[in-house]
DNA sequence: GTTGACAAAATCGTATACGATTTATAGTAT
DNA sequence: ATACTATAAATCGTATACGATTTTGTCAAC
């Protein structure tokens, strides 16, 4: 637009493309090692190119995207080997926000968690599970007050959801998990720390051996 | 450069500017809130702005730089705050990391760390103190096995250095560190896990109320 | 039908150009 | 001197332009 509208009144032009490829890559509407054109990208949301590469290099940062050299952007195809890690990385990042947590956990808290528990155990869709399960996990740990950490477990929720739904259809049913939360819960309530540790431990753990297994099954066939 | 030399040979004008500023930005060279010139830097490695906004967008990522609408960009000056809420991180990290990499560790692995904390009681420099100390962690963590969780530790040690620099001039001399590092190593050595994840757990504790105990009296000074 | 070579098209990465906005400067009024 | 405009300079953010590289398409040779 050589004659015309030369910038946005808020500024960042990178910003609604950068939101916008993030939830493209995330929701799964990007898959694995698919070129991202500049160009194309450029015209879909009516700018240039320069600020579409923005985004690109922030969404590498964020290991959403690679970049080749002279061959461009491609959405990242995280292995499973990545996903083990990443559930590694979990078990450590969110038992110790739990720890930081229960000391500082009030009667809203539960009331708020058990809420969540609640709707957990009616959720019909593969799609609202997740979601609400994300929903508790953050519940008990965001009393912590420390806004890094939760964000790094943000991160990281965020990195493994396309591995997730790639690999896990129905990992283990609700039976399971919806037992442990409550366990969990239980321990926050009653303000045993070492306790809600070890059960938030087991249950992440316990999730990461099913991943696992499906991963073994899935070679073999 | 119309005429002459457009491109490099192994492509990305970006990534010297990035490496450039980002060890700039660690060794505290730039410092807080210091505003980074586009055309400038852009002059002083011979491109344009394009790859060093690039550059620039990358770092913001990382948390060692901020953009300000239409301001541009500046160093990020991080908090005392986030000092602790990394130390929590590393906390979590470093105990899981170890917790892994016990099981799997070998003679080789014990003598490299036990080498790093001969050199570590000879050391006379502030400079390789912090050095060794660093090297000492990560020798019995790498064999965790686990490459997303020591590079998570590395960003975060990235992080950290800057705040520490200015913080600990000499937190608790040589004496404790020096101490437990050799309890935590003689836990690794006979295997013993949950001692060890004590240990490096309580290492790393102590070294946050140090901090902090320095954080307060610089309070009040 | 496959292979290889070459030309055309697509795409990348970045230099340059330029409107918009912020910051610095100068001049005027209080 | 201080405060307040008005104007100039600096700086930002991005559209456009273009050389370099990669990819695609064509066609002849085998």
């Amino acid at each position: 637009m050589r004659n015309g509208v030369y910038l946005m009144k808020g500024s960042s032009a990178s910003e609604p493309v950068y939101l916008a490829l993030r939830i493209a890559i995330l929701s799964g509407e990007l898959v694995g090692d698919e070129p991202l054109r500049q160009d194309e990208i450029a015209k879909q949301h009516g700018i240039s190119k320069i600020p579409v590469r923005e985004a690109l290099r922030r969404l590498e940062v964020e290991g959403l995207v690679e970049f080749k050299p002279r061959r461009g952007a491609f959405v990242r195809t995280v292995n499973d080997e990545e996903l083990l890690d990443l559930l590694d990385i979990r078990v450590a990042l969110e038992t110790r926000a739990l720890e930081l947590s229960i000391p500082n956990m009030v009667q809203s808290d539960f009331t708020a968690a058990q809420a969540i528990l609640s709707a957990y155990v009616k959720s019909s869709s593969q799609e609202e599970w997740g979601y609400l399960n994300q929903k508790f996990h953050r519940s008990i740990l965001e009393p912590c007050g420390n806004k890094r950490l939760l964000s790094l477990i943000d991160d990281i929720n965020t990195r493994m959801s396309p591995l997730l739904r790639m690999r896990v259809t129905s990992v283990s049913g609700i039976e399971r998990p919806s037992h442990e939360h409550a366990e969990i819960l239980e321990a926050c309530v009653v303000g045993n720390v070492s306790r809600g540790v070890a059960s938030l431990r087991k249950h992440i753990e316990e999730s990461k051996r099913e991943v696992a297994a499906q991963i073994r099954r899935d070679a073999i066939a």
